[in-house]
Order: C-alpha cells, then sequence, then structure tokens
DNA sequence: CGGAATTTTGACGATGCTCAACAACGGTGG
DNA sequence: CCACCGTTGTTGAGCATCGTCAAAATTCCG
C-alpha cells in the first residue's frame, strides 16, 4: 500500500459522490459494485463532456482509455479505404465505450449529440475488472449484447429493402422511448441528422428522405415541422411494414 | 464434497484423456485452463459429431447447451418473418457456440461441413465459468473479436458492391488458408455452397456466380474442376479489387 | 434578413434481383 | 460402365430498386 495524501483522498470522496448521484448508476457497469467498492474505481475515472460532432477516438489511434456513456449518444464508424462509411453501432447512457484487447482502434467513435462520459485510463480499469468478477460478468454480458444487435443489423443491411430498414428504425425509436401520449401518437427524437441514418442503415440520404416521406404520406408517422424529431402515429402499421409476414 | 463412484472416476479420466489429444486444447478456451484444472470441465463436455447440413440449434429454442467447436465450421443464421436468411457469424475450430445470457436462441446455428464439437450443460458450464476467472476474460477476449469481426462484415454490407464483397471473401478464406503453394498460386477451400456465400454477403446466387465468374476471367483465380475449391492466382490483385483506393 | 447547411424532390441510370433455360456434377441403379 | 435424375451452378434477358446528379425548398443561425 502507498500513502495516500489529503489530495488523493479528497479526490475520492468527491468522485464517489459524482458517482452516487450518477445518472447511470444503476444501469452502467457501475451497477455492478457496491458503494464501498466504488471508490477504487471512482478514482480512476474523470468526467468528460462532448460537444456534438466531436470524435472520441478515431480509428488508427493507439487504445488509452475506455469509458461509460452518462447521457447523450455516440456513433461507432468503420470505413473503407476510399472513404465509403457506415455506423456500426450507437451508444447510449450506460454503454460501454472501447476496444478493449485491440492495442489499435479498428472504429471510429463520434458524438451525435452533446455527451457526458466517464472515462478510465485502460491499464488502470483492466485491473479493476480483474479484480470484480461481477463487472467483468457485466461487461460480458453487454458485449454479448451488443454482438445480438449487431447480427440483428447484419440481417437489415444484407436482407432488408429501404422501405424495411426505414420503418424499423423509426420503429426501434419508438420503443425506446416508451408509452404512447394522449393522442395515441409517440413522440420520437431522433438523434441525428439524415446523412448520419443514412450511414447506419446502408443507404444514401435521398433514399432515407423519400422513404421518410412515404411513411409520412401513408399516415404512419409526421414531422412536428421546423424540428427533427418526429410523431409515430400508428406504431403497429410501422412494424408492419418493417416486418412484413 | 460428494462421493465419486467408480464410474465418475473412469468418465472423468477418459474425459481428461480426450481434452489431452483435443484438436483445440491449445486454441479454444480450454486454454485458459491448466491440466488439472481441465478435469472438473472435461467432466462435464460430451463430444458430439454433427454431418454437414443438419441444424444445431434453431432460433426460438430455449437455450440449454453450449459448445467449443473442435473440427469442421457452423453457419449462425438470422432470419426476417417472411423468410429471408442471412448468415450472420462463421464459426470454425476453437469457438464458442451459444448465446449466454439469453433464455430464448434468437438465431439459427447450422453444421456447413461434418462437425466435431465439445458440448455442456447450460448451468454446469456457468459454473465453471465462474470459477474460472482466466477462462471467463478469454471469453470476454473472444466475443469482443467476433463483434469486431460483425461490425467489419456490416460495412461490406452496408457499403460495398458485389464485386468487393465476393473479392474479399475469397481473400480472407486465402489469408486463412496461409502460405502460397510452389507455383505462386493459394489453394482455398471454400466451405459451403453458392447459396450460402449468397446468404453469408447478401446477395443472390446469381450474382455470387457471375463475381466469380468475372474474378476467373480477371486472372485473379481459378478453380480446381469438379470441386468447390478455387486456387487464388493473384491475391494482391484480389485485395486491389476487394480494397479500392 | 441573408447566407450556409440540410433536406426534399425530380430525372435518369447502373447495379443487382427475378425469372428462366441450360450445363455440370454426383449419386443410384440397371 | 453408363444412362438417368435430382441437385447445384452458370448464363442470359428484362426489370425494379436504389444510387447519382442536379435543382429547389426549407431550416438554421448569426
Amino acid at each position: 500500500m502507498t500513502t495516500q495524501t489529503l489530495a488523493d483522498r479528497a479526490h475520492a470522496a468527491q468522485a464517489s459522490a459524482v458517482c452516487h448521484e450518477c445518472l447511470v448508476r444503476d444501469t452502467s457497469l457501475c451497477s455492478s459494485l457496491h458503494d464501498h467498492e466504488l471508490v477504487a474505481l471512482s478514482a480512476i475515472g474523470r468526467r468528460r463532456t462532448v460537444p456534438a460532432g466531436q470524435v472520441i477516438t478515431w480509428a488508427g489511434d493507439v487504445v488509452t482509455t475506455f469509458a461509460n456513456v452518462v447521457s447523450g449518444a455516440l456513433k461507432v464508424t468503420a470505413s473503407t479505404p476510399d472513404g465509403r462509411e457506415q455506423i456500426v453501432g450507437l451508444l447510449f447512457p450506460g454503454d460501454f465505450v472501447g476496444q478493449m484487447f485491440t492495442d489499435e482502434a479498428s472504429l471510429t467513435v463520434t458524438a451525435l449529440t452533446e455527451t457526458k462520459m466517464c472515462s478510465f485510463p485502460r491499464a488502470a480499469f483492466e485491473r479493476e475488472l480483474g479484480s470484480h468478477a461481477r463487472m467483468e460478468r457485466m461487461l460480458l454480458e453487454r458485449t454479448m449484447a451488443s454482438l445480438d444487435e449487431a447480427r440483428e443489423r447484419m440481417l437489415s443491411l444484407g436482407r432488408r429493402n429501404a422501405q424495411e430498414r426505414v420503418a424499423g428504425f423509426i420503429g426501434q425509436l419508438a420503443e425506446r422511448a416508451g408509452l404512447p401520449r394522449d393522442d395515441g401518437g409517440i413522440h420520437v427524437s431522433i438523434p441525428m441528422s439524415r446523412g448520419e441514418m443514412a450511414d447506419l442503415l446502408g443507404l444514401t440520404i435521398e433514399t432515407v428522405s423519400r422513404q421518410l416521406t412515404g411513411l409520412k404520406a401513408a399516415g404512419l408517422i409526421t414531422f412536428a415541422k421546423g424540428e427533427r424529431d418526429c410523431l409515430v402515429l400508428d406504431s403497429r402499421g410501422l412494424d408492419l411494414v418493417a416486418n412484413p409476414a
């Protein structure tokens, strides 16, 4: 044991106070730890706020940190040598950020909206993970969930047409958004541009736009004008478009 | 400790003997265990041989077992409600089979070739995993590798054309196959039908066939006639087709 | 209000899918 | 050993979907 300076103690106390009121205390990897275990982890974690559009990690960078998303949303993108881009994952509050067993990142991570995250130096995090089996188990669980999600998306990219992809995407956002409003509509906030939707769905901006107006013409959705958000009028109908029997 | 019957002891001895000469003793999850730790795992594992084409697990089944691939190859497929199919993963010797934190499987696993595997009852395997941190760490590593692989494939499905997908696939197989032969060609065995290649690449049988004959016409590959295998003549050129600058 | 950025809409064309015929292969049985 | 037949793979013609290019419309933001 090394001696702990007053500054260290103060830092730890402050950090664990931050953790205690953290928005993702019960959903991130941290939820696998008891309050008293959290002290060590919080001592190595540092809160960061990143503005929309900013890159967190570039493909090709040496992996030096991992993180948990606290609020906001990130995109994970892969690209071809000649610059075509595909979004291969979205990260929301509670999700883990980083390629753990890779020295050089193969993916780029970018903030879609302003995002708060809790980031950890690589070596220190790996040490903590090694000494908290429940946390490691939870990371395994989350990684397998990401894998299932990636596979579901591979099915869409390989076998669904533009209409099904767009309808399915809006439908997923609607599920995440929760319960219907008074008038039966579900208000869905779309945390990305048309270009990013296109990169996610493996389409072009124009095709996404056309499909959205198609869904609107079919009476399944509308747009709160002047905003990026949309209102799902008929979520059952939307699901039928996304998943034809 | 419960008393161990003679039969139990005999089984364990036999099983660990099987493990000792196992083809994937040094590449599967088992490689994280010392010989003496392997006894408990081998006691719950059972060798199975599955003929080509046979389904291991159906989507919708309750998950009751996991497994390691010992030899052969498996495909993992997802499908739409109306029956379109996409291969979302391939499993080779040493790979782990199963959706660990899911009660009901969302994916179907099928043998591409005759396949030997070592399968474990769910509960028993989870118990063993929990008591061997190195094995759990290794499973995490493999799962993250699968995730990276899935993401690479999402890039192809979303953003690469038919020619690039087929050339890339043959190129990958060639890498896996190893070093060039005397005449400079690399003999590549393709462990699947055209239909399965199509399901993997998100194309149709006809498009795959056309692209292959295109690569042959370009002098990049040839076919040992009467066989499914192919000979890569110009792996550099193949890579150039798959990854245009 | 004005200019840049984003989104929508339109016209056109290319890529890859559908449908169909044909060829090659493999196993079976005479 | 070869004829037969089912399966798998190849090739061709036509077409639908989605991408490309271009312009108009809308939104954003100073």
